[in-house]
DNA sequence: TAGATTGTTAATCGATTAACAATC
DNA sequence: TAGATTGTTAATCGATTAACAATC
């Protein structure tokens, strides 16, 4: 049966894989709930539910191994083994993608980037090679790769959407500000920075607000 | 007073800003909440509700003023005005951000890019200079910058968050995978990558399972 | 008027937190 | 044993949805 799980426990888990590794690194062996906890400011109780879910049981007194831990939490996400996906858009934050190399922690692996720009075409982008999106289909279904990023112009994400779909692509890394028109089976992901900036702006602003009130 | 509005409403101000600007682009000049409802996938009532915490008041039968609403959401969010921002981190997602045409969309305006790598230092990144670090104190205080965008590697990310701090920043962007120790009167907003792909990764393993069940 | 739409109140649902039992 | 910690069940809280009233 497939485990069913929150979206909001399923953003913490990544963040306890980070503060696991750093613990890894420096030698310790095994951790608490409540380490976790102080670490990460999320509740105790949350913590020992969100850890249940990858199926480990941890030691009373004791806690949890760290190792164990790490490889739980990796194998539940799937990102034990290396994952392939094409990157569409070779511009500013395209490029910035491909040469971010902290997607290797989460065992993504950006195989090759596609434009439609030929003054792009044929150059290297941080060691990956950029080819024209007329080749998507083609090679996605080659190196059978499921996930796509977008990094296209808005203007531009809906008609890329499509490529990638029809390219067998079944799950969309959305960096644009657009809404995709998702065919059921495809999982569209999005990075909304716009959202993530209007939560900034209103508690800077409450902030503020609450030194000088009007 | 201050309102009182959930993130999930804030994070979902944006998508409905960014849909009536596309309407408002097409001459359309009224809109109803069934309208922007099927257009984003939000039921009905939620949008309403979004919609009142902004102030503004539709006509039964007719619908809100395309124009009034995109002002109101605007004002609503602070980005009715620019505001200034201080960038660290003139790596790959940094020149990134800062030539990202888009945030003039959300009325930020990223005023000056800081880094400590001398050869990055002097060199204009898409017609913002590039500045030492040593700097960012007396530039974010002189221009009365409040938020500072985070895109330094993972490893500097505490060290950084201080020197923020120490320049008068109110509120962080933090695109890095670090947790910040935040003093309690600080705004840490994370774009956390990692937890964004970690939905994406659960949600297509579940997809490919369906297909083929263990 | 009738119908479409807004606005609001009540019900539901899900996630978080609190309380407690189990265990080493 | 006593105490610390895990694991689970119950209570709370907040966001979403459904139902309904108001209005043009």
């Amino acid at each position: 049966m497939v485990q069913a799980i929150s979206v909001q426990a399923l953003r913490r888990l990544p963040q306890y894989l980070r503060f696991l590794r750093g613990m890894s690194a420096k030698g310790r062996e095994v951790v608490s709930c409540r380490h976790i906890s102080e670490a990460l400011g999320v509740e105790q109780t949350l913590v020992r539910k969100d850890i249940a879910v990858t199926g480990i049981v941890g030691r009373p007194k004791v806690g949890y191994g760290v190792g164990e831990l790490i490889a739980a939490i990796e194998s539940f996400l799937g990102w034990s083994n290396t994952t392939d996906a094409v990157l569409v858009g070779a511009g500013n934050l395209g490029s910035a993608l491909i040469g971010y190399e902290g997607f290797r922690d989460y065992g993504l692996n950006i195989v090759a980037a596609f434009d439609n720009d030929s003054a792009k075409i044929g150059r290297a982008l941080h060691g990956r090679e950029v080819f024209h999106v007329d080749r998507l289909r083609d090679l996605a279904i080659r190196l059978s790769v499921n996930i796509g990023i977008l990094a296209v112009p808005a203007e531009a994400a809906r008609a890329t959407c499509e490529l990638l779909v029809d390219a067998g692509i079944r799950a969309i890394w959305n960096f644009t500000p657009a809404q995709l028109e998702t065919p059921a089976e495809l999982v569209v992901e999005n990075v909304n920075l716009a959202s993530s900036l209007a939560v900034l702006s209103n508690r800077l602003n409450a902030a503020l607000n609450r030194e000088k009130p009007v």
